[in-house]
RNA sequence: GACUUGGUAGCUCAGCUGGUUAGAGCAUCUCACUUUUAAUGAGAGGGUCCUGGGUUCGAGUCCCAGCCAGGUCACCA
């Protein structure tokens, strides 16, 4: 292996360390007294303290040395003076240690004093130090000035992605955006726990891949010697345990789709699905926005989010637009008057590419995707989307031809799904035939028929409501984010040679 | 998958119509410096110019193929 000129430093320092007697990796624990914030929160001259964490810059000045030492929550200020350490005629931890073995990005346990700098920087003397474990490569040595200025920004998407370990080093929004997500998350576990509702987990591996209509990535169970997939959706899971007499249920669930990669699709990525029994599609609208003004406001503070340099504001209520209406403000068709043929001219017009295996619903949904969608930057429910579109959807009460559903769009992008479930068996074995047909006529995302949970269905489920929001582009909403790889740790990345 | 932009030191980047030994800042190494904070001052080292072909007296630079990434589009949530 070749190793760079400070790796070969680094390396030859690491021996030198184990020369003098000092492990560079030790097993035992390291005692910690504060950590960086709360020190800083908290501070007090004087105070004995012992902090760890990792050594991002030194500034050395001969017989004393300033170093930040970054820990979880921040940094925190040692002041390392060569006599306090060694305070004997062996001035080696001083001298050698800490000044030429060391190096930034070590992790270092110090026990020593705060104090105040003469410039006023909360600080620690440090009386000791201990090497917690060395560092063979060398840090990206980013630098922030007195005017917030980032230097030698550590941006390139693809290594930072890739050493991922290494963005959140050195890129401290990298880590608040992720902070921001569990909070989040927290955030609505918790709502939904109040309300009584029950986390549950469901199969991930699953005979028929269903509940979405998407494209899923397959696999072998070698002892049962069947092919499984991986979900794309939870979604008839949840229903089937509301039949079993559960009234609300969720789950934070991973699904993956064997489908294209771009800055809102990860092929792996999570929903939020919800299923609460006697509610409906219009309960089920006052429930999200009630619950992501919540979400907004325990992020920021407020509902009013900028969000690609515009102001988002997700306090409720927010718009609803029928889909019929959406394509006839943007468009001037009204789908209403148009039969599949009529669609497919329409579309044809508005330079939308169509083809045969496009029903009425399809070619609504182009419409639709093509001349609307983009245009909902401010939080909108789309409401009463087409049957043919919608297999898993009750039929509207009173709008014949539709369902009630509706997605929720920000900044142009979907970011939730709900629907009155269908509870009625009898429709939804109809429903899932003429997806079947669908499939015939070369729809590849069309979805499977799933027997078992017809059969549940039959056994009575009660009216329903469910959601699923997908909480990636739900982050993205509220971290100010435009791709997704910046709201997932690790985001699918072409294998990397070595 | 298509189009497009990029890949040069550990990081961020220059490198002109092809022309000596490929540069800068930070980082690294050496020396100085006992309250600095993008520490400072002096000096030094560090390169598979993404990979493989080709054109040429000569390629980081031009051509072809490939790899990886970003962006746009297609598909999708």
């Amino acid at each position: 292996m070749i190793r760079s000129e400070q790796e070969q430093v680094r390396l030859g320092s690491l021996q030198q360390l184990r020369d003098l007697g000092i492990n560079p990796f030790p097993a035992e624990e390291f005692l910690v007294s504060h950590r960086s914030e709360g020190l800083r929160a908290d501070f007090k001259e004087g105070v004995e303290v012992s902090l760890a964490g990792r050594m991002m810059s030194r500034r050395i000045m001969g017989k004393a040395s300033f170093a930040e030492l970054k820990d979880s929550q921040g940094s925190f200020q040692l002041y390392i003076n060569r006599d306090e350490i060694c305070p004997g005629e062996d001035k080696t931890l001083y001298n050698s240690v800490f000044k030429k073995l060391l190096d930034r990005g070590d992790f270092i346990g110090v026990k020593g004093v705060t104090f105040l700098t003469k410039v006023g920087e909360p600080s620690v003397k440090v009386l000791e130090f201990k090497v917690l474990s060395k560092a063979i490569r060398p840090l990206p040595a980013v630098k922030t000035d007195d005017d917030g200025n980032v230097h030698d920004a550590f941006s390139d998407p693809e290594l930072r992605y890739r050493m991922r370990y290494v963005d959140l080093c050195v890129n401290d929004k990298v880590k608040e955006t992720f902070v921001t997500r569990s909070k989040i998350i927290r955030t609505i576990r918790e709502a939904f726990d109040n309300e009584g509702w029950l986390e549950v987990d469901t199969p991930v591996l699953q005979a028929i891949p269903g509940g979405a209509a998407a494209r899923p990535f397959a696999t072998h169970h070698n002892a049962l010697d069947i092919p499984l997939y991986l979900r794309i959706a939870n979604e008839l899971y949840l229903k089937r345990l509301i039949v079993g007499g559960f009234e609300g249920v969720y789950e934070f669930a991973r699904n993956f789709r064997n489908e294209g990669m771009d800055r809102t699709h990860n092929p792996e990525f999570t929903i939020l699905e919800l299923y609460v029994a006697y509610k409906d599609y219009n309960w089920m609208m006052k429930t999200m926005e009630e619950l992501l003004g919540k979400v907004a406001k325990s992020v920021h503070g407020k509902t009013q989010v900028v969000l690609a340099g515009q102001e988002i504001d997700f306090s409720p209520p927010y718009a609803r637009v029928t889909m019929r209406d959406a394509i006839l403000e943007n468009t001037s068709f009204d789908i209403d008057n148009l039969d599949e043929d009529g669609l497919r001219k329409a579309c044809k017009q508005l330079g939308i590419d169509v083809d045969a295996s496009m029903g009425r619903g399809k070619l609504i949904d182009e419409l639709f995707g093509e001349k609307c969608e983009h245009k909902y930057i401010q939080p909108t429910f789309i409401t009463d989307y087409p049957v043919d579109m919608s297999p898993l959807t009750k039929t509207h009460r009173d709008k014949p031809g539709y369902t009630e559903r509706f997605e929720l769009f920000i900044n142009g992008t979907e970011v939730a799904n709900a629907y009155s479930e269908l509870n009625d068996p009898i429709d939804q074995r109809e429903r899932f035939e003429s997806q079947a047909q669908l499939a015939e006529r070369g729809d590849d995302e069309a979805m499977f028929i799933d027997q078992d949970f017809l059969r549940s269905l039959e056994f009575g489920m009660p009216p329903t409501s469910g959601v699923g929001i997908g909480i990636d582009r739900l982050v993205m909403m509220l971290t100010d984010q435009t791709s997704i790889q910046e709201v997932l740790l690790f985001p699918q990345m072409r294998p990397e040679q070595f």
